[in-house]
DNA sequence: TCAAAAGTGTTAAAAATACACCCATGG
DNA sequence: CCATGGGTGTATTTTTAACACTTTTGA
């Protein structure tokens, strides 16, 4: 196979979906783009791939080049190939998503390379290049994850209450759950430990204080 | 973003596993590599993408130019982009499946460009490349949508009967099923016709035949 | 004493699983 | 008449969903 002119200058980037839970709601990290084209306009956080790593290495080199952060397992969300997506040359997106605790996204320099905020999923309008695409995509396969506790667990707080806990839920799925059945789904994947301490900030009825396994 | 040489002659290629139930079995069409690396080996259709194209249109064409296979919708299934997947350049390949039906699958001229063949998943043993692992991923894949009946229905019989649409599950899922639970859920599906035929080819009661809605 | 949030049980429906016998037919 | 594969029903468990009242406590 040749290197004719139908396959020159082929960028591959990452685009990455960071997300994180702020102040009980899905948020995901967003960088304001310092060059034409779409110049001052929010994006995605993303780079081109090297030739000596993986798409998923690229996106972990991004992270740690880009916003300091570490041992990120990032998941595969979707390929976005449209010959005209960036108007430049022919660039290839692997699309992928993340989450990352809430410690760690209040500690992102938001200055340093980039200017970068945290934004609330379900109230973002209009990004760069078709980047709402990519968003929109990632955003759904988290949805399927939520309850997969093990994927979860590093990112959701480690105390919480269940109002807590289930609010967070309600942010990311966009619905209201009802809090008993909540309560029994948590138990049946067993995954809750109750720490024996109560919430001294509740004003009403002090909640229990729970962690996961 | 400059095109350094970190990032020169990277090249995305598409590769399909392309399944077709032959004889009530899962099967995939393999191709006879010409060349090296891997001469004579089996591996994946697959090909380069265009600069003028996404990657979903790249498997179309494949397809119509090799196989002279149309009107596909190729389904995403992962990336792979390890560095040395391929010796002679970087290669990241975008893999996709699809299903075609039985009579497309017979229909393939096996000599004309690529010397092919269909192949039964689980019989699989060693492929070029890395193209056992894109193979294993589809086949999970596809088991999650076997019984999205919308997506099966083009590529499954327009007649059979329900021991054969039985035994076609079975095939693509690995697994026995349950004879009476398998009919319950096909009914609860609402999908199916009752042609009022009965499969004279039986030898002993003759079964009805049924098409999809 | 009242407003606010925590906590708790039951019922119903739907889906998944397990399981065994009779029927029609051709040889 | 019997071997073969087609066809059928019931019971159990699990999962999901809907729904309302009591408790604690600070203001």
């Amino acid at each position: 196979m040749e290197f004719s002119n139908k396959y020159e200058k082929q960028m591959i980037s990452v685009d990455i979906c960071m997300f994180s839970i702020i102040d009980n709601k899905l948020n995901v990290l967003l960088a304001k783009r310092a060059e034409d084209p779409y110049k001052n306009m929010w994006s995605l956080i993303g780079g081109g791939v090297y030739n000596d790593e993986t798409c998923e290495n690229a996106v972990k080199r991004e992270l740690a080049e880009k916003l300091d952060i570490h041992d990120i397992s990032p998941i595969l969300s979707s390929v976005f190939s449209e010959p005209k997506r960036d108007i430049r040359f022919r660039n290839i997106s692997i699309s992928y998503f993340c989450l990352v605790n809430s410690s760690i996204a209040h500690k992102i320099n938001t200055k340093k390379v980039l200017e970068v905020k945290w934004s609330e999923v379900y109230k973002i309008t209009k990004l760069a290049f078709d980047h709402n695409d990519i968003l929109n995509k990632a955003i759904n396969q988290l949805k399927e994850k939520a309850f997969d506790i093990d994927f979860m667990k590093p990112y959701l707080p480690k105390y919480f209450t269940l109002s807590t806990l289930q609010s967070i839920f309600e942010s990311i799925l966009q619905t209201n759950l009802d809090k008993r059945n909540f309560r029994r789904k948590l138990n049946s994947l067993n995954c809750l430990i109750d720490t024996g301490e109560k919430n001294e900030l509740d004003k009403h009825k002090k909640s229990v204080i729970y962690q996961l396994k």
